[in-house]
DNA sequence: TCTCCTGATGGCAGTTACTGACATGGTCAA
DNA sequence: TTGACCATGTCAGTAACTGCCATCAGGAGA
């Protein structure tokens, strides 16, 4: 028998998740989270950084799975469409958890101090597709500006997608985004690519 | 003659500029940058809500001068070209502050608290441009996604524009990099917009 | 079986960001 | 002259975060 309860780091996640949506984020504090999680305050800062990170956990891993995704495109796929291969690869995750992903946006929304977390994960995912792309020959403004885009498409297609009474899946959001931002991009009377 | 010392704010952000280029964000406590400026902690968390926010004073004006340029842009304008409008009537006021961007920008760039909170106030000039653009007709969707296209194209030309050796305007460097994402979103061999 | 080492955890003291309540004292209008 | 004003100061308190050392079950080797 194991001297301590397993998943110390999913027990502190879980009860964040539920005391920043009980009482809110500036209200519960790291004593609290730790003492729900049957650990003490020491013991989370142990796993995170800081506070805002328990909400955080694992996004290396996620990074690397679009950046894999980003580096297995087609040779011939334009810099966006290499960006989306990426996005689109985390799918199928999503799909199994869109009930929690709704909660955790939830919560992050509510708090400014979580957002700031969250988009700087999102930057950091950008640098990584742009080194990926700069990986596949492409140039360095080109591979920031399709990252980034494909960025604005992922957070107009995912937002789209947790709001989805349909339950349509990610990849048909962000292919639906990625038609948009063609079009407000080259303008409504534009001639579409070959 | 006054009481005190005037400009409290602005004595403030250069203490905090200064220290933060010395030592670093993590190693000056706010009561060094209130020491510095001749006041004291508590009257610094009178100014500002928060360390991190001393670099970030005046923000709301900022995102008013680029909303009102938004909402003058020509009818005809496709909502892309309308946030651009945004962002390259910031071009004046930059010009004149280039050294000063440069180091302002040095010490975020070193600092991810500072990233964070510079990420935030991005977004929040997005919803800004956003909403400007819904009111002009444009879709909730194509607005969100005009906005951030938009500010990808704001990041790179701005960083282009802080590195560029010959000093070329920030319109410059918005216009190319709007020329870049162009190509990036429709592809190389497209036929362009007529 | 004894022993030693490892590794996850706890305890504790210290620093610093931030807040609320109240005090101070030039300045300026009446 | 006076009194209200208001930018600033003082002080005490909470909570985030860190460094250092203690604890102690379990596994490896003797």
């Amino acid at each position: 028998m194991a001297r301590w309860e397993p998943n110390a780091i999913g027990r502190l996640t879980e009860a964040a998740m539920q005391l920043f949506g009980e009482r809110g984020y500036a209200k519960t504090t790291v004593e609290d989270i730790a003492a729900r999680a049957g650990l003490t305050e020491r013991t989370f800062f142990r796993y995170f950084t800081d506070k805002r990170e328990v909400l955080f956990a694992g996004s290396d891993q996620f990074v690397k799975q679009i950046v894999d995704a980003v580096r297995a495109a087609p040779k011939a796929s334009t810099p966006l469409d290499a960006a989306l291969a990426g996005h689109e690869a985390t799918s199928d995750f999503f799909a199994q958890r869109r009930a929690f992903a709704r909660k955790r946006s939830a919560v992050i929304a509510a708090h400014p101090e979580l957002q700031e977390r969250e988009l700087i994960k999102l930057m950091a995912l950008a640098a990584a597709i742009t080194a990926a792309l700069e990986e596949r020959g492409v140039s360095s403004a080109a591979a920031s500006l399709a990252a980034e885009a494909g960025l604005a498409i992922f957070r107009v297609g995912f937002e789209h997608w947790l709001k989805d009474a349909k339950n349509r899946s990610l990849v048909f959001h962000l292919r639906a985004a990625r038609r948009q931002l063609e079009a407000v991009v080259v303008g409504p009377r534009a001639t579409r690519r070959a």
